[in-house]
DNA sequence: TAGATTGTTAATCGATTAACAATC
DNA sequence: TAGATTGTTAATCGATTAACAATC
């Protein structure tokens, strides 16, 4: 049974190939083949071809690929195809966000519960469901069956509480702490550092203003 | 006037480099060796010293790296010595969570406006901002020195919005709509797309559950 | 001075692009 | 069949790691 790893790299851009798929079969676009799918998504042809046969050949030689079946094969391959039951840590403004954030749920991430260290807003009902205190994640994690936990904590607990959700059995963790949490390598986190981004973009800035001063030079 | 272009998979783990000297710094550690480093940050000395090096030679042999200095040299290099102006385009749940989150003032980006098109928003106050109609972006952009924007705002209106800011001189756009936008390659975009960060735990945690099966078999 | 650790060159590894035979 | 386009191998490019001379 042989293990063929597949790049990160690949796996980032696979979700980018699912948006562009679900709009042209929105836009009832029946096949396309890796050369427009190039033009329009601004990578090269090849490595769309080379992407794809990481998981097998969805083409044909002198059609292309047929739009609508490769939407559904990537959503498969990404997990799209089942239901991922959730709950949301920290029920601040990022955290209400994300649960009143109706995508999601469309695309099968459901959120069962949510809960919040702070007592003053245990009660508080967001998108249906009642904001409960830390305690209660244990025994609700045993009645439901909740592979994704989403982390929107200050950083200060994070790792604490990263720790508790994996010996409750916790799968997966979307990180949006700033701080790299320490679990076995078997627990999947996704981090979101928004920071780090607004640092980016930052230092992109700084670049332009640089390449600005140079032309001028 | 040489202009070495640095790779993007550096620029993308600079923050990650701040974030941990931060801490170190907050902590008093005075100095760190590259070793040292690789150990807490699991990455290769290599890597880091590699890194480093395509800013300068911060280091001193025989010492290692004074924590400190390069955690300010970084922040010079991420352009975080500079204060930043942002309007954030787009008051709903996110948009309000982005304004409400007080880390991004400390490190020198202030939001100054904030926009939206839904009408029955309009004057509302987010700590300490008036909510404007769009229309006033230009005028505000004119009379504020405004750098980024912030959009928060759904995918159907972002791609004409952004060539609207393009138009208004902005330089910046931290894109959080989850579609592709179509500005000169002189404006900077970081884009956040949530939903495909959430894919890819997805497809990892997938990856885990077929480990579990191939175990199994 | 001896020991430590950088800065930097060289070697390796991996990812992207190009090319083309296979085939629809 | 001829034309188009994939799947896949080979070539290139870039990024990471290893090694070590320079030097504090």
């Amino acid at each position: 049974m042989e293990t063929k790893e597949i790049s990160r790299a690949v796996i980032s851009r696979l979700p980018r190939y699912y948006r562009y798929l679900g709009e042209l079969n929105d836009e009832g676009v029946e096949r396309i083949s890796s050369q427009e799918l190039s033009t329009l998504m601004k990578v090269t042809a090849s490595q769309i071809r080379q992407d794809l046969n990481n998981f097998g050949g969805f083409g044909q030689q002198g059609y292309g690929y047929n739009v609508k079946y490769l939407y559904d094969e990537i959503g498969s391959i990404l997990g799209l195809d089942k239901k991922h039951n959730l709950i949301l840590i920290g029920a601040g403004n990022l955290g209400q966000a994300l649960a009143n954030y109706v995508n999601f749920e469309k695309r099968g991430f459901i959120i069962k519960g949510i809960f919040d260290s702070n007592e003053k807003i245990h009660g508080k009902v967001i998108r249906g469901i009642r904001v409960q205190p830390m305690e209660e994640i244990e025994s609700f994690m045993a009645e439901n069956d909740i592979d994704i936990a989403v982390l929107t904590i200050p950083k200060t607990g994070a790792v604490k509480v990263a720790e508790q959700l994996v010996s409750f059995g916790i799968r997966g963790i979307w990180n949006f702490a700033h701080i790299d949490l320490n679990v076995p390598e078997e627990i999947e986190v996704e981090n979101v550092h928004l920071s780090e981004s607004l640092m980016r973009l930052s230092y992109k800035l700084k670049g332009e203003q640089n390449a600005h001063i140079r032309r001028k030079v």
